[in-house]
RNA sequence: GGCGCGUUGGCCGAGGAGUUAGGCAAGGGUCUGCAAAACCCUGUACACGAGUGCGAAUCUCGUACGCGCCUCCA
């Protein structure tokens, strides 16, 4: 199995530590707000990796945080950070906040098909590990303290800029967001942020510099090295995560373990929405209430997001997101050639069903290629439409579906069968349509077109697909 | 200011020095009692300029436009 790493900014084949097992670590939702589309091609993606994974014969352990503390606006934002800010917008206590984003997340998750990670720990659950992680940071002289932080000194750790390939003489330190002049370098990192003298924050601990809270990067570091050990094999995050998140994971992580804290780095793209990206400043997220408000499937999203390589930037509009629904019909019309009364899957075919999910995973561990195996399933899919299968075949045709499900993450082993009452009104047609009644014919498909089920009458006898 | 990426037919999107991407939409046709679906056919695309090649959409340089990052970001 293929993937690109970014450490490399290679193509390279997979080497777990201890196959069959592959640690995976991703980073996951700041849960002060829904998530938007952007964020759910970035899981779709992670979940495209954890599926081939395991369609190649490994078991993945894959650790996916929930963000529910820290991540100030601003460094000049005093203290102020996008919990407690959410939380004030909406009158409740950051607690409240993070509680019902989290379940909205772990919903959309569910929504999408997407493979639930081995564990989903949260930051606020794991304030001592990282204490205890800034603790062997400070024995080993990378911290100082100042008046409102504890931070990293960049300068200790030679390598800081090797992973984005960085040329911090060039950089503009605050460029677009204030920082504390205080601050030995200007790529240097808070690990621990004081509450303001005075205040009172709803997520406040106490710790050896002061009371506060943790500051922006070190809970992945802490739970990483809790759940995973010292070094991951795959760490994954949103390709804005390559210039300063992994970045300081990297130097505080490898400062305080001496390991390297991943053998492989994968970075999805963003995605733009009509050209620009999304932000919440521009209230341009689209969410899946959004989608399912239009009476679109999501599994048309998933289809749509599998639809561009996770390494390139892609587009999200409306118009293809309708192509990518149309597209998914033609596969849920596939799925349900099972359920036909008719005779369906035929030795005419030109392939092997049971080689289907086989030639899927060739393709898909090619640095996880998801076009391309979205175009092998439409030729599969329009080979197979058009072709007569015999009955005898169904229970072949049903490990086929499974094995493209488990792979692609679509439900297409669990698209149902008509109920017992259309399949009288389909049968009536039929025999209406041999007595060349056309009026009762045509008004029996009417009735099953009303029931979101379309007819075509091919010479071999109808077949019915979900509208 | 620095760094990086992109520009493919009506739309989305792969590919990538010589051979059809694919999907969606569109037009024509076959089939059909009529439909629908399916099938067949059609469009002959790679921002612009120059360069290196027998040959460039594919490599190089430049130009234009767009996007992203430079401690909020998936």
């Amino acid at each position: 199995m293929r993937l690109y790493n970014t450490l490399s900014r290679k193509i390279e084949e997979l080497k777990p530590q201890s196959p069959p097992q592959v640690k995976v670590y991703t980073c996951g939702p700041t849960v002060y707000d829904y998530a938007h589309v952007g964020h759910w091609f970035n899981y779709v993606r992670m979940d495209s990796l954890i599926r081939t994974l395991k369609a190649n014969g490994y078991s993945p352990t894959w650790i996916m945080n929930i963000t529910d503390v820290g991540h100030l606006t601003s460094d000049s934002d005093e203290g102020e950070d996008k919990l407690q800010k959410g939380a004030r917008r909406e009158g409740k206590s950051a607690w409240d906040i993070a509680e019902f984003y989290t379940r909205d997340f772990i919903d959309g998750m569910r929504l999408l098909n997407i493979t639930e990670p081995n564990k989903m720990p949260k930051a606020t659950d794991h304030i001592s590990e990282q204490i205890d992680l800034i603790k062997i940071l400070e024995q080993d002289g990378f911290i100082y303290v100042i008046d409102d932080g504890v931070y990293f000194d960049t300068s200790k750790f030679p390598d800081y800029s090797k992973f984005a390939r960085l040329d911090l003489d060039e950089q503009l330190p605050g460029a677009r967001v204030s920082f504390n002049p205080s601050k030995r370098n200007g790529s240097d990192f808070a690990l621990w942020k004081f509450t303001p003298t005075g205040q009172q924050r709803d997520m406040e601990w106490d710790s050896p510099w002061g009371k506060g809270f943790p500051g922006w990067h070190i809970e992945c570091s802490a739970m990483s090295l809790k759940y995973l050990g010292e070094t991951l094999d795959i760490h994954t995050g949103g390709i804005d995560h390559v210039p300063v998140h992994h970045t300081n994971e990297i130097a505080q992580s490898q400062s305080a373990t001496g390991k390297p804290l991943s053998r492989l780095w994968l970075h999805s793209n963003h995605v733009t929405i009509d050209g620009i990206k999304i932000s919440k400043s521009l209230e341009n997220g689209i969410r899946l209430q959004d989608i399912a408000d239009k009476k679109i499937p999501l599994e048309a999203l998933r289809l749509h997001i599998m639809e561009s390589h996770y390494r390139n930037q892609s587009k999200f509009t409306w118009q293809s997101l309708q192509a990518a629904q149309n597209r998914w019909q033609d596969l849920r019309a596939m799925a349900v050639l099972r359920w036909q009364p008719r005779a369906i899957i035929s030795d005419a075919a030109t392939f092997a069903l049971e080689d289907i999910p086989k030639q899927l995973l060739r393709i898909m561990s090619n640095d996880l290629d998801t076009p391309q195996a979205l175009r092998f399933l439409s030729t599969v899919s329009n080979q197979i439409l058009s072709v007569l299968i015999e009955k005898g075949k169904v229970k072949q045709y049903e490990i086929m579906l499974k094995g493209i499900d488990e792979i692609m993450g679509f439900n297409l082993l669990q698209q149902p069968d008509i109920t017992d009452s259309q399949k009288k009104l389909l049968a009536d047609h039929e025999v209406a349509r041999s007595e060349q009644k056309w009026e009762i014919s045509d008004k029996l498909r009417d009735k099953l077109f009303n029931q979101k089920i379309g007819l075509r009458d091919t010479p071999q006898g109808t077949i019915w697909f979900r509208l």
